[in-house]
DNA sequence: ATAGTATATGATTATAGTTGCATATAGTCA
DNA sequence: TGACTATATGCAACTATAATCATATACTAT
């Protein structure tokens, strides 16, 4: 049953901040690691753990490996599209993640 | 993070059959178990997961106690109304679930 | 009261998921 | 080439979840 793997990459806080992160556009594993203020080989579990379910694609570019998401996932389950859109949304530390990423990118320390 | 629960709830395949046979209307734990052919403490636990996350309720009628639908949790998360009544259509072995409830409510030894 | 039925829960074991540290791999740039 | 950066992964410790068996609780019916 593939949509319960779906939701058990859902079933993870850092996962779900992770996804709401990546609502403004692609980024790389640096970038998500300083945002989340997590450590980088528990942010690259995370996202491959997004990537096997199907939530995110991975692009690698010169040393850095981009996750953005996978377009044809919320063909197969819209549901998908509402929470990314409507869920994260609601949530105070989603919004405050998503504070922190535009200052981080304001800095110019982004990748 | 709330959502979170929710999404454990949901990450596995005993509780999505679970909820998939509730479409259906409340039903007792004895029916859930023998419907989906698992033991009686192991449907117990796993309903009780999905009461704690709020997604189900249960009232006692008699000596059984009936589960439905916890119907304000779809006006917090309008996303598992689309899963409940879109995506549990499209899993085989759910539409299989359905049908031997029907036939267990045929018989006439159900709740 | 007693026997029977339905459900919940304690205890145990088994399995799966998460994290941190160290290291491997792959790319960049001087 | 060598130093550096970004990412992935092996391993070990830890935590969480699930399954099973036995038992407790609560209700029914005789």
């Amino acid at each position: 049953m593939d949509i319960v793997n779906i939701f058990k990459a859902l079933a993870d806080e850092t996962r779900i901040r992770m996804l709401n992160l990546l609502r403004n556009g692609e980024l790389c594993v640096c970038d998500i690691e300083t945002v989340l203020d997590i450590q980088q080989s528990n942010a690259s579990r995370h996202l491959n753990k997004l990537k096997t379910a199907g939530i995110i694609i991975s692009e690698k570019k010169a040393q850095w490996v981009y996750y953005r998401f996978n377009d044809t996932v919320f063909l197969t389950y819209p549901f998908l599209s509402i929470i990314i859109n409507d869920e994260m949304e609601k949530i105070s530390l989603c919004q405050q993640d998503r504070v922190r990423l535009k200052q981080h990118k304001a800095t110019g320390n982004s990748c």
